[in-house]
DNA sequence: GTAAATGCCTAA
DNA sequence: TAAGTTAGGCATTTAC
């Protein structure tokens, strides 16, 4: 006889969500056990509530609560309405006042009781009624997505599942578990014949093929790809099929029969999902009955257009796309499939264009096994981006350490997982949160927002320094908030406090103290931080390289979601938007760091070297065996300083003079003075010394850097804001400049440098692209269609590109799109110019080498060799004309041009009367 | 002719 | 249920 087993069931949370039943709302939690199998669990008795503040009295706002929801017939709709103690979201408050808590048997029901209250007299606000059920639930639980829950209850079977067990709980805990469950991926990809050269429709052009792969393998096999009409001698992965309903509905029933946790493609929110989900509407209006279900409570395959962007989520599993992920994370010049794999994996993806594919596809032979090859790579690199580029490493932590469902972390942006926390912190300290603001008031707020102003940037000293120290702020802006209590909880208003019980920024905006009350978001980054150390100490532990993979993200995640508090505060749609806090932060950040400033170069000045330490001036009696380092601030933004340390007499230092190891006293010495003078927990950090560094402009500069580290000094050049890491310069451009700046920065060899531009310029003036076709690939230009057409004001290259590309293909490029370019030869504006670089090959088109050379090229290397005197002349020299020889000459006697500069004892200067140019004879 | 506006992309 | 923030350099087009 069967008799009520109870069942225990660890699992780790995927995805949640509610369904209604005449009890009440059910919530499930779906999930992967310990053990390998797809879960998911109901929990009955949770409650949809939010709250209602009045200044009038409660009784009577209840009356007219009752009178109005009976009015519309809605009243019924209500379970109850209880008096609970809340705290308002903003402002300092000593004690709580009386809300009402409005319970409703539906959480569908929310939205309209609310509206109708929130019209009531007397009704100030309504809070927390726009957080969706499942969010809710998992809040108040303190359960966290991908965390693991212990779940005790029974099995059950009821129908419209397509998991391996359904359990209803009696209880359920979350778990101390670490390891990450075996998740199973899922990449596919389709292909449609293209017609007439036009992109394809989902009402006219069906689906030929469907690739799809593996992780682990499915009944033993990394791939499938579906055929769409029967065929021989394929290979044994491929599965002919009658024709195209019946190839849908074989992917349906792998798709369920493989039950993964991730689903993934490359662009496949923008292309395949909706492609099949409007397919198989084609094909059902036309009397076929394909099942679409892939959720794990089997709903159909769907998407939702947002704007430009294509929602997809499927019950249970995550959805994720990785052509957005990849975008986000990688900076490239494409973000194409061929160039993504070709950069990131160092794979080729294989081809067949556009206008072949009807052959191949008409072929029962090599062509179409080719076309078959073809559509199984596009699958299996899609599956190879999300696993060895260990794209949801990030998502995973971010999830667990936010709480938020793992498929809003994939999808969404900060806000979700800083509402989150805030909600749950909220929550404990009994303060409500306020709805998302409407559009008018988050149209008041970016007005507002006008007045805030963000960190500062000091003049750069422009020029070649050596021996600078770098010397940053461990998350500044987080530990500003700490150190000075600010938060939406602690902000005063009036002026009914006392000068001792508050803190003052520089703004004029006050906070409480700490002891009079510390706030919340204050609280929420010191759990956030003491959760990073510990993470941090148990990477120094660890001897598993998997453990320590997973820590690393959970410690970066932590890292990033600190820091997202700041952004949030001054975010127009936040929840929680605080002007006084958010100019705040940054009006204590930059009277900060121009304070660094003054305590480097006045307080400090000099530092004493004296047997393996570093002494300030005043600590010690200076004797002649001592060593004194000057230093001097030339260059810092927002949280760091770069600082430069030189002999007394001002002076470069020789390498005898000052190694490595001085430079690191030197710059703890200096890190330690400054953080002793801050508030806790700001700190200043010594990060690393750059042997030399060239400053360019404010936000541009290049460094040769070393690094302290477990084994010793690293170094390497480190390029920021220069043309060498912008994506809007050509190739060649990168590569000319990276040269360059090796040739200054580690040799300090200018001569080299010259001769490296008048080499490249020469390639290209003798340009013959028919016959070069490499260095063509090299001067391609890229700019991201970044809006609608017409919503630009100005012409632009790369619009002139699109309008070609849709002229000629009818193809239009997706905004956010970047669009490769070159200049052609000819008269007038560059902008009319501009070309589609396959269509350059294609046709054979010069290309305009003046400005390649006068634009692309020249004010780069320009800016950077400027410093020494260098000018264009100099680097656009034409070697018939003058030689090389004298250049050579020049070169012989200056090839250690750093030497040259300590006897000249005088540093360079941009484009200056006194700079290095009379080293050389050009 | 030059100054202002526009657009892009990066640093933090 | 779309979207953290400001500072800044630079090339090019457009307005004057």
């Amino acid at each position: 006889m069967a008799q009520t087993s109870t069942e225990d069931r660890h699992f780790q949370l995927i995805d949640a969500d509610y369904f209604r039943q005449d009890s009440g709302p059910v919530i499930r939690l779906f999930g992967r056990t310990d053990d390998g199998k797809s879960i998911c669990c109901h929990v009955a008795g949770f409650e949809p509530y939010f709250y209602v503040n009045t200044d009038d009295d409660l009784e009577v706002i209840s009356e007219r609560i009752r009178e109005k929801l009976n009015l519309t017939n809605k009243s019924g709709k209500i379970k109850k309405v209880e008096v609970v103690q809340r705290f308002e979201p903003i402002g300092y408050q000593k004690t709580m006042k009386p809300m009402l808590k409005v319970f409703t048997h539906d959480p569908g029901n929310v939205p309209e009781i609310r509206d109708d209250i929130a019209e009531i007299a007397g009704v100030k606000a309504v809070y927390e009624a726009d957080i969706l059920f499942r969010t809710r639930y998992l809040i108040d639980n303190d359960f966290h997505g991908m965390r693991w829950l212990k779940g005790k209850g029974k099995k059950i079977n009821p129908s419209g599942y397509a998991c391996d067990e359904i359990l209803e709980l009696f209880e359920v805990k979350e778990t101390e578990r670490k390891a990450p469950a075996d998740l199973k991926y899922f990449a596919f990809d389709i292909e449609c014949l293209p017609e007439d050269g036009n992109m394809p429709t989902p009402d006219r052009s069906p689906i030929i093929m469907i690739s799809m792969s593996f992780n682990p393998v499915f009944e033993g096999k990394d791939t499938i790809v579906l055929i769409a009409k029967p065929v021989d001698g394929m290979d044994n992965d491929v599965e002919a099929c009658a024709d195209e309903a019946t190839l849908l509905k074989r992917f349906f029933e792998i798709f369920r029969k493989y039950d993964p946790d991730v689903v993934t493609g490359y662009n496949s929110n923008g292309f395949d999902v909706p492609y099949i989900a409007e397919r198989v509407k084609v094909l059902n209006n036309s009397g076929h009955d394909i099942d679409s279900a892939v959720g794990r409570d089997r709903r159909p395959l769907s998407y939702r257009k947002i704007g430009t962007q294509t929602m997809v989520s499927i019950p249970g599993r995550v959805v994720v796309d990785t052509l957005p992920i990849i975008r986000q994370q990688f900076s490239l010049k494409r973000y194409t499939l061929r160039n993504v794999s070709q950069e990131l994996l160092g794979r080729e993806k294989l081809d067949v264009s556009a206008d072949e594919m009807e052959e191949h596809w008409n072929d029962d032979g090599e062509k179409l096994r080719k076309f078959v090859d073809y559509a199984r790579r596009d699958s299996e690199l899609a599956l190879e981006l999300i696993l060895e580029l260990k794209l949801l490493d990030k998502y995973i932590a971010l999830s667990q350490v936010s709480g938020t469902i793992i498929q809003d972390v994939v999808s969404g942006g900060q806000t979700n997982m800083v509402e989150q926390l805030l909600l749950t912190e909220f929550g404990k300290h009994k303060r409500v949160i306020p709805s998302k603001p409407d559009d008018k008031t988050s149209a008041e707020r970016r007005h507002l927002n006008e007045s805030l102003k963000g960190g500062a940037v000091l003049e750069p000293k422009k020029g070649l320094h050596e021996n600078v120290l770098v010397l940053d702020y461990k998350s500044l802006y987080p530990t500003i908030i700490m150190a000075h209590n600010l938060c939406y909880t602690t902000v005063v208003e009036d002026g009914n406090y006392n000068d001792e019980d508050v803190i003052s920024s520089p703004t004029g905006a006050r906070f409480v103290k700490p002891d009079i009350q510390k706030g919340i978001v204050p609280t929420v980054l010191e759990k956030l931080m003491a959760q990073r150390s510990e993470t941090k100490r148990r990477m120094k532990k660890t001897t598993d390289e998997n453990e320590y993979r997973v820590l690393d993200a959970t410690q970066l995640a932590l890292k990033i979601l600190l820091n997202s508090f700041y952004g949030y505060s001054g975010y127009a749609r936040a929840r929680l938007y605080s002007l006084e806090m958010a100019s705040s932060v940054t009006a204590i950040g930059r009277e900060n760091i121009s304070r660094t400033e003054k305590i480097i170069c006045d307080e400090i000045g000099t530092v004493v070297l004296r047997e393996g330490q570093a002494f300030l001036k005043d600590e010690v009696l200076i004797t002649p065996k001592d060593r004194l380092v000057d230093l001097s601030v030339v260059y810092g933004d927002t949280d760091s300083v770069f600082v430069h340390c030189m002999s007394p007499e001002g002076r470069e230092f020789t390498e005898e003079e000052f190694s490595l190891e001085d430079s690191e006293l030197v710059g703890k010495k200096v890190a330690s003075v400054v953080t002793a003078s801050l508030p806790d927990p700001m700190e200043l950090e010594f990060e690393a010394v750059a042997k030399r560094v060239l400053l360019v402009a404010k936000k541009r500069y290049a460094q040769w850097l070393f690094e302290p580290g477990p084994q010793g000094w690293t170094d390497k050049i480190k390029v920021k804001g220069l043309e060498t890491v912008r994506r809007d310069w050509c190739e060649l451009t990168s590569k000319m400049l990276n040269q360059v700046l090796e040739y200054v920065l580690k040799e300090g060899n200018i001569s080299k440098a010259v001769e490296h531009v008048r080499q490249t310029v020469n390639r290209v003036r003798n340009l013959d692209v028919q016959h070069d076709a490499e260095i063509m690939d090299d001067l391609i230009l890229t700019k991201s269609f970044s809006k609608s057409a017409s919503s630009y004001k100005n012409r632009q290259p790369h619009l002139t590109v699109v309008e070609k590309l849709k002229r000629r293909t009818g193809v239009h490029p997706p905004i956010g799109e970047r669009i490769p370019f070159v200049i052609t030869a000819g008269k007038g504006l560059f902008v009319d110019r501009a070309e589609d670089p396959e269509y350059v090959k294609e046709h054979n088109i010069q290309l305009d080498v003046d400005y390649y050379i006068q634009k692309q090229m020249l004010p780069p290397v320009e800016r950077i060799l400027g410093v020494f005197g260098v000018d264009v002349a100099t680097l656009d020299h034409d070697s018939k004309q003058k030689g090389l020889f004298d250049f050579t000459n020049a070169s012989k006697e200056s090839d250690n041009f750093i030497t040259k500069n300590h006897e000249r004892e005088e540093k360079p200067q941009v484009n200056g009367s006194n700079s290095q140019s009379s080293l050389f004879d050009f």
